[in-house]
DNA sequence: TACATTTGTGAGCGAATACTCACACACATT
DNA sequence: AATGTGTGTGAGTATTCGCTCACAAATGTA
């Protein structure tokens, strides 16, 4: 059993990735929560203040499943958990990483772009130690198919995902050796 | 010299860009297109009818970029023109597929999407003739990156747009051969 | 029990929102 | 000149928004 100021939390981020930040109410949170308005404003100062508190949690989350990543020594590796990434995003992570993709459209989130680029310094790196030509243009082609995946798999426009991992992985294994 | 219609419509069209169509008002609207608030609703039913007129716009310039590649005969150009596409947005153009992008995310557009498919199926069929393993998977990450490419554009995220433009033109060529 | 603190309510406030309407001007046609 | 017609205004309306506050219930603490 969640306490009421979870509750909040939990149905303001659901609202925030279905209709957006700007879109949804105080009054709807309150409602979805089965709480009254106003205790909404006594454990967060304003909106922004909510918002800014599941950033927060948002930002734990995602530095925990890209930390594996960035401590990968082996650049072949570290590639492959790149490109796997997407796929293994499940339960309860799937909704901060939707939360992500909303915030760096409606709103520009800078916490975002910091997290983006150790990731893609991290590719620069491993691009570079297998000496692939056009290292940092490799990374960005590989960021941007990586985002893209997450994207279309959490709208199930992806048929067998699995099978387009291992696709993506047989491609890269391809361009290094 | 446009006519205040026009002005109503491009003004709105850029406000939609920057801030969302649901946080732009036509308070905002008529100040920016230096026109009175209710001469938009003389012009248009409501706030969506302004949004469905520029989104009809859109759908026809789209058009335009697009049915040159669809009408592309050899399967290896084709390809070629859809990676080439985003950096040959420009003018006027641009702000349109800002708007596509933004429409996409904010709102759910199926005009997008029906586009998007057009493409998705002629590339589809590219890779097919070219006996390219796994055509439809080939085609899925081809569109992922040049839709990522058009956004990161957009948002000077790529330093060298022409030299990044011949990376990838480069490396689906060998994909080909 | 008596009192203090935390947790919770819901009516209500000022500001902002999409939209309306009475009115006025420009400019044709008769 | 008279009369209609499309173009334009800005004050006004009903509603919704984020947010406050007086009040009460629940929970500690002595």
């Amino acid at each position: 059993m969640p306490t009421k100021k979870e509750q909040i939390l939990n149905t303001a981020l659901t609202l925030f990735v279905q209709v957006g930040y700007k879109a949804t109410t105080t009054q709807l949170i309150a409602q979805e929560a089965n709480v009254s308005e106003g205790l909404i404003y006594r454990h967060f100062t304003n909106k922004e203040d909510l918002l800014s508190t599941i950033n927060q949690k948002r930002k734990e989350r995602v530095n925990l499943l890209i930390s594996p990543i960035l401590d990968e020594k082996n650049p072949e590796l570290r590639i492959n958990k790149v490109i796997s990434l997407p796929f293994e995003i499940v339960g309860d992570d799937k909704v901060y990483w939707q939360f992500q993709l909303k915030l760096k459209k409606e709103l520009k989130n800078i916490d975002c772009d910091q997290q983006d680029n150790r990731v893609f310094e991290s590719l620069v790196a491993a691009f570079t130690e297998l000496e692939i030509q056009h290292p940092s243009f490799e990374a960005m082609a590989l960021l941007q198919l990586v985002e893209a995946t997450v994207h279309d798999l959490f709208e199930n426009k992806i048929p067998n995902p699995e099978e387009y991992k291992n696709f993506l992985i047989n491609k890269y294994r391809q361009l290094i050796n």
